[in-house]
DNA sequence: AACGCGGGGGA
DNA sequence: TCCCCAGCGTT
């Protein structure tokens, strides 16, 4: 790509970006901290959901040495819902080491941004570029897609290695100039709401005079889809056991379809199988719970991954066994889910168990 | 309900 | 290079 052309689209870019975008609060912060935390957060997950974990999360850990100073429970309970939950344990394992390590900053190179747990090439450019202005490049699924089209599919997309490398050379010319940050920022940005996958609206894009892919008259041609495995899917029975006011959660081991902090008890079954009869079985065996006349209740389907989770609910109560004491096992009030970390697919079954 | 999406890390 | 992750939003 000649030079006339990288800065047209660089000057284009920024003026686009300046005019439209959005007005969200790590964009308003010079905090590096801050600006960690939402690119962690904008990892695999977008904007609109975002943007009220991140409010929370820095209300509740303001600093790095307050997140450093907090338990995993606690991280946890505040990521609650937003899913990938490796990515809070690394940024609790994050802020320890740069207290231990970095004098309680975050780190100004990408070679020790790498270093940092979460955070890999596409983060470490991300951060480097948008707190420390720092000429970074940035290289993930929407910049991806938008280097595809710009150059008519001579960069594929495609993810092999030598395309990749590609990749990485273009977004590394393209951040030359004053505001590797903004520039940045700007190809996410036209990647997520202007050169969308599959139908990119080009109408709306600043740069539609540069791009080969537009030129071509099919830009959604670009980049090939990935292949992905095909679904699977489970059939599952939870358990609802209640005394009171509250709910008997498990800390979920190998042999449960869920995998969560702490989740309602469950056990995978065939369909052709009575999923109270598994789930009475599997609470004996591991807990040396005795459950009482449990009764099928809503079903609720949830997806992770490429699984697909049929989950029936069955209600009851506990004949025999403690619970007290045991490390694995907790009574808890559906009311105060904020405070403890769930998986996904147990708040669901509880907020249909309610109606 | 099916489909589309995709960063980091470990094997 | 492949596979996994406490998934999510849109269609």
């Amino acid at each position: 790509m000649n030079n006339r052309r990288l800065a047209s689209i660089r000057r284009e870019l920024l003026e686009w970006y300046r005019r439209s975008a959005r007005p969200l609060p790590w964009r308003a912060t010079t905090d590096p901290y801050a600006i960690w935390v939402s690119e962690i957060m904008l990892q695999q997950t977008q904007v609109a959901t975002v943007l009220p974990y991140y409010i929370r999360f820095l209300e509740r850990f303001p600093t790095i040495a307050a997140l450093a100073a907090a338990t995993e429970e606690e991280v946890l309970s505040a990521w609650s819902g937003l899913g990938y939950y490796r990515r809070a344990r690394s940024l609790l394992a994050g802020a320890r080491i740069m207290v231990r390590d970095h004098g309680g900053t975050v780190p100004v190179l990408v070679s020790e941004l790498m270093s940092i747990p979460g955070v890999g090439r596409t983060t470490a450019g991300a951060v480097a570029s948008i707190a420390f202005h720092r000429q970074e490049p940035v290289l993930d699924g929407n910049i991806r897609r938008v280097l595809s089209r710009l150059t008519g599919g001579r960069i594929r997309g495609d993810r092999t290695a030598a395309d990749e490398a590609a990749c990485w050379e273009l977004a590394t010319v393209l951040v030359e100039g004053d505001e590797p940050g903004n520039l940045n920022q700007a190809l996410m940005e036209l990647g997520a709401a202007i050169c969308a996958s599959p139908m990119p609206a080009c109408r709306s894009c600043p740069v539609t005079r540069w791009c080969e892919g537009h030129a071509s008259g099919e830009p959604g041609r670009y980049p090939p889809p990935a292949k992905r495995p095909a679904t699977l899917r489970i059939q599952a029975a939870v358990a609802v056991i209640r005394r009171g006011e509250q709910v008997l959660l498990e800390a979920p081991g190998e042999m449960s379809p869920l995998r969560g902090r702490w989740d309602l008890p469950a056990v995978e079954h065939e369909s052709d199988q009575d999923g109270g009869a598994s789930l009475v079985v599997a609470l004996r065996d591991r807990h040396g719970l005795e459950a009482r006349s449990l009764t099928a209740g809503a079903n609720v389907s949830h997806g992770i991954m490429n699984r697909r989770i049929r989950l029936t609910a069955y209600h009851g109560t506990l004949a025999r066994g403690r619970v007290a004491g045991r490390k694995e096992l907790c009574w808890v009030e559906p009311d105060r889910l904020d405070h403890v970390p769930v998986s996904g697919a147990t708040f669901k079954v509880l907020q249909a168990a309610r109606s």
